[in-house]
DNA sequence: GTACAATCGGAATCGTCATTCCGCTTCAAG
DNA sequence: CTTGAAGCGGAATGACGATTCCGATTGTAC
């Protein structure tokens, strides 16, 4: 039987957790992760052996919100746009909250099996959309999945890194998407 | 008079920090470079301050030279490709090195007089380029330096953490270009 | 060659966290 | 209501590194 308020608190910390790993990344203080949810260090060590572990936790959930939202873009069965709308989707969670995974990884930690796994569904996912939107002509042919990922990265931590006004964003996704259209009949 | 041991080990100091820090990035030891540089700590405490104040000597260099080639690339007058000549140099800069100028940014730490200036100045040149290139319809007028900036962050971003080869770096920036030049006659 | 100040080297110090420990409290089964 | 187990809080511990200190060196001026 789990008890009641442990459930609770690890939704608590969890919750806190969320928010300040998203304003401060990974410099933020476990002290602070658990005086925000009002809890002592020791519970939050109760439920996560690490703060890796909880980092891992909370980006492993959004990942996983991103990929449920490919596969749901993936049936829409609009092969012209679903591919645009996923990047976006990703660019625009970036911008809301600092996942920090490319810090994380250039920071040497490890990135675990269940990381990566989502990791090779990420890319699977992407290169999906991408053959769907090629198939209809709505990508140019000429490139592949290493150029988005590129594209998707450096995006994504613009977005993060940055204080971009939201019309900024759509600017420059504007560009990026363009880039990737068909190159106008050539001469 | 300057001691010349002293100013063969400022020397020293600041090649091996260069070398180092362009790997590991900040979170290279002080002690590391102090070894590499076949020195004590207490010496490269005697040319720098602090950790932070020899990593911005570095940056700084690295971004004067940027600035350099900005000038010679305005003054060759050939506005349809300077814009994105220094564009790829930065990005190529960036991939050669650990530059972390945004992980320093986003980890908080002051951005000094100095720095401010040479943002400043990154900031004219890119616009004075930007400006020749539309001028001479080689870039798209519907674009602003906000969303030069946040794309030439995320591409040097990308280079700089990810491991990508010297191909995929040219065919996403030939994206990216594609995207900036002005569009297809509409319908 | 001598003297003195500028430098050195690197051991010791200091501060900052993540993580551990343990006596105290609270849940829930009987 | 009682009790044992699970969970809690938060002080204490341990590691890691930046920075400081100071006796030993070394360069330069005279």
């Amino acid at each position: 039987m789990i008890r009641s308020d442990a459930a609770r608190n690890r939704a608590k910390v969890l919750a806190a957790a969320e928010t300040v790993l998203g304003e401060q990344g990974l410099t933020a203080r476990m002290d602070e992760i658990a005086r925000r949810a009002g809890v002592g260090v020791g519970t939050v060590y109760r439920h996560f052996a690490t703060k890796e572990a909880l980092y891992a936790a909370i980006v492993s959930a959004r990942v996983d919100l991103l990929l449920d939202e490919a596969a749901r873009l993936r049936a829409a069965a609009e092969p012209e746009t679903g591919f645009f709308r996923f990047f976006a989707q990703v660019v625009a969670d970036a911008a809301r909250k600092k996942t920090l995974t490319d810090a994380l990884h250039s920071a040497g930690i490890d990135v675990k099996a269940e990381q990566a796994g989502q990791r090779t569904q990420m890319r699977e996912a992407l290169a999906d959309l991408l053959r769907d939107a090629q198939r209809v002509g709505a990508v140019r042919l000429d490139v592949d999945l290493p150029e988005i990922l590129a594209l998707l990265r450096g995006a994504s931590m613009a977005a993060e890194t940055g204080d971009y006004s939201g019309p900024v964003i759509d600017r420059t996704l504007a560009v990026l998407f363009d880039g990737l259209r068909p190159l106008a009949p050539p001469a």
